[in-house]
DNA sequence: TCCTAAGCGAGACGGTACGTCTTGTCTTCCA
DNA sequence: TGGAAGACAAGACGTACCGTCTCGCTTAGGA
């Protein structure tokens, strides 16, 4: 049950870098399972020995980065500086701004991304009561607005180094949620 | 050339509500030219006579919709009460929330529309050269969370009425931003 | 309803007129829908709005010849010459030699050819109650034997005329047959 | 070097049942690889470590009755009472009558398989210079005709015994040919 | 009232992608 | 060291959809 295990993980990185490069050059929908597996040098039938189907396989791709993105945005550090935590956000999606493009080009799962970081935010947060803005509304902003954001700075070449992003992320979206619907 | 404009005008109209109720009920990728048409009960072919592609009625289908929604958006009537613009905002997208819908969910025409809008924001506002917050980046981020607070309020089936929403949309957008970014 | 007939037709008889080409130069089991579809200047998709697989082209192919060789084998003309049917048989194999050396290669559906022919045969003759021979068997034998026969000519070029072969066919075949099974 | 001929004979023999057993049940064509090594109860790679493809395991389970068969379809014994030779070829056919009726589904193979055996009759016999009925085609027809008399009794699962289509055989096929075609 | 040009329904067709299946090769491990 | 396990390339299969096309019917407007 191991014995294999390093081809397939070889064959799996193959695709999944294929996937990203392609989707980068012509776009989701126009990548074709055969245009993977010729650039990863692949038989066409062997993608589907690994995945049902290529969202299947974008989901692998996005996993991982997704889950550290959304630890990153719901990680609220009491501590020190508060742009500290959007340059390290920043920072993250430079490093791996290749998969991060690729993740803001597909819709589905981004809509589903965002869900999931609006609970986490819900969840990391204590309610102001009287807000004219409900604890919902504002974790949504939140999540979508820094989504938006990055999405704004990979389109126009990261013109601003992650430090900048920090300060703006932090004035533009986190300090003015927070004073409108978050206690303290 | 214009003989048989009724006619023409019958069929466009049969295939955008088609489109548009095809679309929510499956998104818009699943929807099929031959469902459009079945739908319809329009000629396969037929669908061909008035449009390339499936995207090309879609722009057909939004174009009015989204001139109308980056106006309200745009328009800046220094008048009166601030929130006026957002309610009168919200008010229309509760009017034609089956069509923005569909917005929401095309992705390609939505970005395109963010840029759109974003411009029209550009151009509608003074710098402030100081700001910490880049006047572009500024007037994106008014975009593309309105349109994110848009899409959460359809989402959740429009819990809160028009007048709230607007409310909303300017502590939570419109004054932050403004404050950041735009002189006077 | 019979407007696109014609080029129903057309597409048709071009796929059976590839098929019979490239099963005898290649044997039927070999021969690939692309093949055939590549051969007869089709679409590789139109096949199937014609045929479900290969065997219903083939079937379709062999469906005429088959029925008029069934009728000539079954029919028993009480007149003149006994060797007529014979030479009819095998005038009829030289003419339409390339659609029955296609049928001689396909297992199944000569099988289901010889089980009907022999039907036929039963049908066609009364019974000697008290021969060594079951009508069954000789019914069988007469129709597989003569399939046997024309096998073996087509096989060898056809190295005698039909006329000769007419004899053979009855001396061998019909004749012995008929003194041991058939009354009258 | 024989410890593991054991091994292999036994791994041979699993695959030919397997073979029979699955060509009973579905037809030769339609017997895959797969099914044969999972019925066998064999690793899908060992198959090959045998024969090469599913045709020479089908040779290798067909020679022995082949030659068999072969012959005593060819064997003159000038001896005694002349359905001796018949009973005998239905009394083998009954013991191995699930290896025959295998033979009987592999198209090409029986094709080869006559014409041996014809080349057989054909150099046991004497040409009888003026016959109307050329010595191969003469020898051919028994062939062909034994085969399919075989093929009818197991496809009617054996209504008769095989002493009654010994006679049947001599009569319907061998006596008629002989008197025709061979001389004394 | 008739005629003529358009819109249209029907559907055949070429082309392309999909996901499945089978074959035969090759590699890695284990007994 | 030979056999089991199984990944893999290659490529056929049958399905679905797209966009093009041709044919003949319908229908509205002008003569």
């Amino acid at each position: 049950m191991e014995i294999q295990d390093r081809r397939v993980k070889r064959t799996q990185h193959l695709l999944a870098r294929a996937l990203i490069a392609l989707t980068l050059e012509k776009g989701y929908e126009d990548v074709t399972i055969r245009d993977i597996t010729e650039r990863a040098d692949v038989g066409y039938a062997t993608f589907f020995r690994h995945y049902h189907d290529k969202d299947e396989l974008l989901k692998d791709v996005l996993d991982v980065v997704l889950t550290e993105i959304i630890d990153l945005l719901g990680s609220t550090q009491p501590a020190a500086d508060p742009t500290t935590i959007g340059v390290l956000l920043f920072r993250y999606v430079q490093q791996q701004s290749e998969v991060v493009r690729v993740l803001l080009m597909s819709h589905a799962l981004l809509q589903r991304s965002i869900e999931i970081a609006t609970q986490n935010v819900v969840s990391e947060h204590t309610f102001l009561p009287d807000s004219v803005v409900p604890l919902e509304i504002a974790a949504h902003h939140i999540v979508a607005s820094s989504i938006s954001l990055i999405q704004w700075w990979l389109d126009h070449q990261m013109p601003y180094p992650p430090e900048r992003m920090g300060v703006i992320y932090h004035e533009l979206i986190i300090r003015p949620t927070s004073e409108l619907a978050f206690s303290t």
